[in-house]
DNA sequence: TTGAAAGCGCTAACAG
DNA sequence: CTGTTAGCGCTTTCAA
C-alpha cells in the first residue's frame, strides 16, 4: 500500500535519486550510459513505480493540467450540461488533451467564485473559460501567468487568447435565409440578452437583416429567457396564447429551438407548415430531433480542438502573443424551414 | 508573477509558516490567539496569498480531487458525450464535488491505459468509473488504497463500491408493458451485447418478459450494434428493408431509440401508429423528442450525487466496508406507444 | 556519466 | 499558544 518512490527505485537499482530521475525524464542532451538506463528501467518496473506528478509539478513548475471552466449558467442549477453543446465542447477538449499529456480539471463556476483561485490552487498550466462575459472578474486571471483561451467570449483583451464565431453574422446569415424563403415576420427567440454576450451579437445580427430588407423588427416578435429546453415551450407558450402571427422564429440555440418546436407541436401548430424555424449550433441533436433543425453550423468540436492547441502553442512559444481563431458558420438545410410564397399569409 | 507562499505570509505576519498553516486550516479542537489569526488573515488578505494545493497535499497525503475515468465507448471516437447520459451523470458528480470541496479529474479511458497509474499520477482521493466490463484490468485499482466506486458495472469485487440499476428488471418491465399493451412481436434494438454488461443484462430482462407472456424471442427480431444515434437510424433501415413485421420495439438507450425513431419516421413508418417504442434511461432528450418516449425512467443526477458522496462516506471511515446502491426503476409513459387491440396486426 | 544536496510549498509532530 | 524541524516525492544545479 506504500507508494513507492523515486527513492526506493534508486535504491533497487542502485543508483541515486538524480539518475532515476534523469533516465525517467531523458532531456535532450544529456547522457547517461545504456546500462544505468537500462538497471534503473528495470527497477522501477518490478517495484512497479508510478510517478507522482503533484510531487513533480512542485519542483518543475508544471502540472500537465489543463483547467475547464464552465460557467453554471442558470444560478443554482446543478445540471450545466442540459444544453449538448458543452458536453461536445468538453468532449473535444478531454480527447484533444489527453491525446498530448494533459488532463483536465474540471469546475464549474458559481458567481461568486473567482476563476483565478482555482486555477493557482491547482497550478494548472492553461486555463479553458466558457462563455464569460465581458466585467467579470477576469482581473486575477491577467496575473497568474498562465495562458488562458476564452471560448465564446466577447471579452477582449490583450492577456487572453479567444477562440469563436461571428455570432452577428451567423444570426444575420440565418434570419436573411429566412427571409429569402419568403417570411417577413420573424420571431427572435433566445436566452437573455446581456451587453457583449453571445446573444447580444445575434440580436444584432437578426435586427440587421431585418432592417437590410425593410422590415420591422417588432418588439412582441422577441421572446427572451434562459436558453434552455423549458424557456423554448414556455415561449410558445406565449406564441399561442397572444395568436401571434409570426410566419418564422430565428431562435440562438438549438437545445432552445427544440423546446419551441416540441411546445408548438404540442399546440397544434406544424412546423415548417405554420411557422419556419432556423437554430444556431447545429449541436447532434438537431439533426435526430424531429423535424430535424435546419440551423447554423458551427464546428463544436474544432472549437475544443483549438482551444486546448492554443494553449499548447503559448505554453510551447510564450512570448508569440495573443492568437484569435474564428471559426466558420455555414446555414445547415434540414426540415424546419418551408418557403412562403409571397400571397401566403 | 511570483507566487505569494506561506513563507511570505509568515513574514509579513510576523509569526512562523507553521502558524500561518495552522490558522489557514484551522483544525478542530487547536487554539491559536484571536489576535495572531486576525494578523495571519490580514497578511494573507494583503499579500493575496493562494494556497498551493499540489504542495498541501504532498505532505497531507490527498488531494481534494475526484477522478472521474469515462470509457471511450467506440475506440478512436473522441466523441464520448454523444450519448447525453454522460454529460447528466458528470454534471451531477461535478456539482456533488464542488459543494463539498473537492475538484474533478476528468479522463477518458483507451482500451491500453490503465485506470490505475492515472489515479496514482495525480494522487487523486478517490475515483469514479463509469460502465466498465468484468474483465478489464481492475487488479491494479484494488491495491493504490484509494476509494473506488463503480457506476453501472457488473464487475463485483469486494473492494469497490457500486452504484448502479437492475438492468435487467428495468429490461423486463418494459418488456412486459409493451406486451400488455398488446404487441406480441417485440424487437430487441441494442448496443453489442458482452457478457456481464449492461446490455446482457437487459436482454435478459426482455427475454424474461417474452417467455414468462409464452412470446418466442427470435433471433431477427434481435438488432445489435453500438449505443449511438447513427446505429438506431441503421437498424431502423434494417427493419424497413427486411419488411420486418414487429408492432413493438424495446430499444436499450434513449439516444438509441431517437435514431431508430428518427430512421423509422424518415422512411415512412409511422410512430406509435406502426410500431411503439420503449427506451431506457429517461435522459432529457426523452422528453424532447417527437415523439416523445415511453421509457424506463432513472435518476441519473442521483447517480452522479450517489458517486460523490459514496466516495466521500469512504474516505470519513475507511474501513465501513463495502457500499452498494441500487436505484429504483420506474416507467415513464409518454407518446411513442400504441395500444394494440388482440385481433390487429 | 553520476551523485550530493538544496529546494518547490506545505503539514504535522514535537517542543517549548 | 506558537515556533522548530523534518519530511512529502521530485527536479536540478553544481561538483566530482
Amino acid at each position: 500500500m506504500k507508494r513507492v518512490s523515486i527513492k526506493d527505485v534508486a535504491r533497487e537499482a542502485g543508483v541515486s535519486t538524480a539518475t532515476v530521475s534523469y533516465v525517467l525524464n531523458r532531456h535532450p542532451g544529456e547522457s547517461i550510459s545504456a546500462e544505468t538506463t537500462q538497471r534503473v528501467l528495470e527497477a522501477a518496473a518490478r517495484l512497479n513505480y508510478v510517478p507522482n506528478l503533484n510531487a513533480r509539478s512542485l519542483s518543475s513548475r508544471h502540472t500537465n493540467l489543463i483547467g475547464v471552466l464552465i460557467p453554471q449558467t442558470e444560478p443554482g442549477k446543478a445540471f450545466v450540461f442540459s444544453n449538448p453543446f458543452y458536453g461536445e465542447l468538453l468532449s473535444a477538449i478531454e480527447y484533444t488533451a489527453r491525446e498530448n499529456g494533459y488532463h483536465l480539471l474540471l469546475s464549474g463556476t458559481r458567481e461568486d467564485q473567482n476563476y483565478a483561485s482555482i486555477a493557482q490552487n491547482r497550478g494548472v498550466d492553461g486555463i479553458v473559460i466558457v462563455g464569460t462575459y465581458p466585467g467579470e472578474n477576469l482581473d486575477a486571471l491577467r496575473t497568474i501567468g498562465v495562458p488562458v483561451v476564452l471560448v465564446d467570449s466577447y471579452v477582449t483583451d490583450s492577456a487572453f487568447h479567444t477562440i469563436g464565431i461571428r455570432d452577428r453574422e451567423g444570426a444575420r446569415m440565418a434570419t436573411q435565409y429566412l427571409i429569402e424563403k419568403g417570411h417577413r415576420d420573424i420571431a427572435f427567440v433566445s436566452g437573455s440578452i446581456r451587453e457583449n454576450g453571445v446573444n447580444s451579437k445575434r440580436y444584432q445580427g437578426y435586427c440587421e437583416a431585418m432592417q437590410a430588407a425593410g422590415l420591422p423588427v417588432r418588439q412582441d416578435a422577441l421572446y427572451l429567457g434562459t436558453v434552455s429546453h423549458e424557456f423554448g415551450q414556455q415561449a410558445a407558450d406565449m406564441y399561442v396564447q397572444r395568436g401571434a402571427k409570426q410566419t418564422a422564429a430565428f431562435v440562438t440555440a438549438d437545445i432552445l429551438a427544440m423546446g419551441f418546436a416540441k411546445g408548438l407541436m404540442e399546440r397544434g401548430v406544424s412546423i415548417p407548415k405554420d411557422i419556419s424555424i432556423v437554430g444556431f449550433d447545429d449541436v447532434y441533436l438537431a439533426q435526430m430531433c424531429y423535424p430535424s433543425l435546419t440551423t447554423v453550423h458551427q464546428d463544436i468540436a474544432q472549437k475544443g480542438k483549438l482551444a486546448v492547441q492554443c494553449i499548447l502553442d503559448a505554453l510551447e512559444n510564450p512570448n508569440a502573443g495573443r492568437m484569435e481563431h474564428i471559426l466558420p458558420l455555414t446555414l445547415t438545410e434540414r426540415d424546419s424551414v418551408e418557403e412562403r410564397s409571397a400571397g401566403e399569409c
